[in-house]
DNA sequence: TTATCAAGTGAGAGACCTCTTACATCGAGT
DNA sequence: ACTCGATGTAAGAGGTCTCTCACTTGATAA
């Protein structure tokens, strides 16, 4: 079977497609005006189908919620083997891979913690954030973080940073000057490096 | 005249109760949730009376943003006095004002910058948030910022970590543990203060 | 081959929103 | 006293959204 370009009356994977498009949805106009009819008419489908894959707007949101988790974590990862072996640096490349993700595809953790969610219980997306919070406090411990409480406030402050980077961007905050994604990801980077300074004092 | 408190017809002095129960919208459902005909029924009005004082929806949240930046710069100058002499501790205090004034009145960056206002053109709206920004651009300049860029980039830094705090926050991302109101603005304000140091060396 | 059923469709109920239009009310100035 | 303009109302057009329901399609397994 296989997705064929010219598709039939049946999909082949709708289930994927609409966490797919939904990510597309979000990074254009965000999650004020993300809605299951507009991601249906994307993927040229009747507005009525998502709903034999998710039973409601929330679920739908709440898998790409799991989603965005997963790939961020995956970014995250990523960026930090990138970052080399210095504890440090790998911890401030939370920051990089953060501000990058959720410039690129709109999830952020306004999606991803979204207290609209709260109300509906999805094991998947449990398991997925989880995994997330517990990979970076590995990178804030092997970063020297004195306590667990410390290491936990360390790496809520540099996500608090990245976030604020990513919404003042996203915002068009930045508007004059140097306003590059690569200049703004630098400097929550920077912003990162100060805030694990203070804390482990290097 | 002044308002009865059994209105007549005529509500007494409906633009400005719109800007005021369009906070407390805010602050209770967010900005999504945010509708010109929930303004009106809060305040028993019918649905066409705040045409009669905005042309448009875009219109009374720019009225609504102006108000906002206005209330913050008041509050950021009222926590700079509280915080004494020291240059470092009143620029550190805006992490405070931010975060304490987003948090009660659910108007912040997003709101205030709100890249879906920057197509309706509103003068009062550009002089406040001017005004803000200059504001705390004064403390930073007082907290021996290096140059203008690097005052700028400081500034946007202490706004981009408190509003991060914030918006984590109003997520309940803070759920578990230490989650008061006192001990998350403490947090912000330790956080701006790393970043001053890491940029003015104190 | 044929029955079955997961996964589509079209139509639409019901909710809510933005904004307009024609009309009502009332305070202020002449 | 009267009128007139600012500010309110009721009604509704036209839009979008969520979600439901009865029906259709076609891949798969007996």
């Amino acid at each position: 079977m296989g997705m064929s370009r010219e598709r039939g009356y049946h999909h082949g994977d709708l289930r994927a497609a609409l966490i797919t498009a939904s990510f597309e949805l979000l990074a254009e106009s965000g999650l004020r005006r993300f809605s299951v009819a507009a991601v249906a008419r994307r993927l040229g489908v009747s507005s009525a189908a998502p709903y034999r894959h998710f039973p409601d707007r929330d679920r739908l949101l709440s898998a790409v919620s799991a989603a965005a988790a997963r790939d961020l974590r995956s970014a995250i990862l990523t960026a930090a083997d990138a970052a080399g072996p210095d504890p440090s640096s790998r911890l401030a490349s939370v920051a990089d891979a953060y501000f990058r993700y959720v410039v690129s595809t709109g999830a952020g953790l306004h999606v991803i913690y979204a207290a609209e969610l709260y109300t509906v219980p999805d094991d998947a997306r449990r398991v997925e954030t989880r995994a997330l919070m517990e990979t970076v406090l590995d990178l804030a411990f092997a970063a020297d973080a004195p306590s667990y409480q410390q290491a936990v406030a360390l790496v809520e402050a540099i996500i608090a940073a990245a976030h604020g980077y990513t919404s003042l961007y996203a915002e068009g905050f930045f508007n004059r000057g140097s306003s590059s994604v690569d200049a703004i990801a630098m400097r929550a980077v920077e912003a990162a490096r100060a805030l694990i300074r203070a804390q482990t004092g290097r």
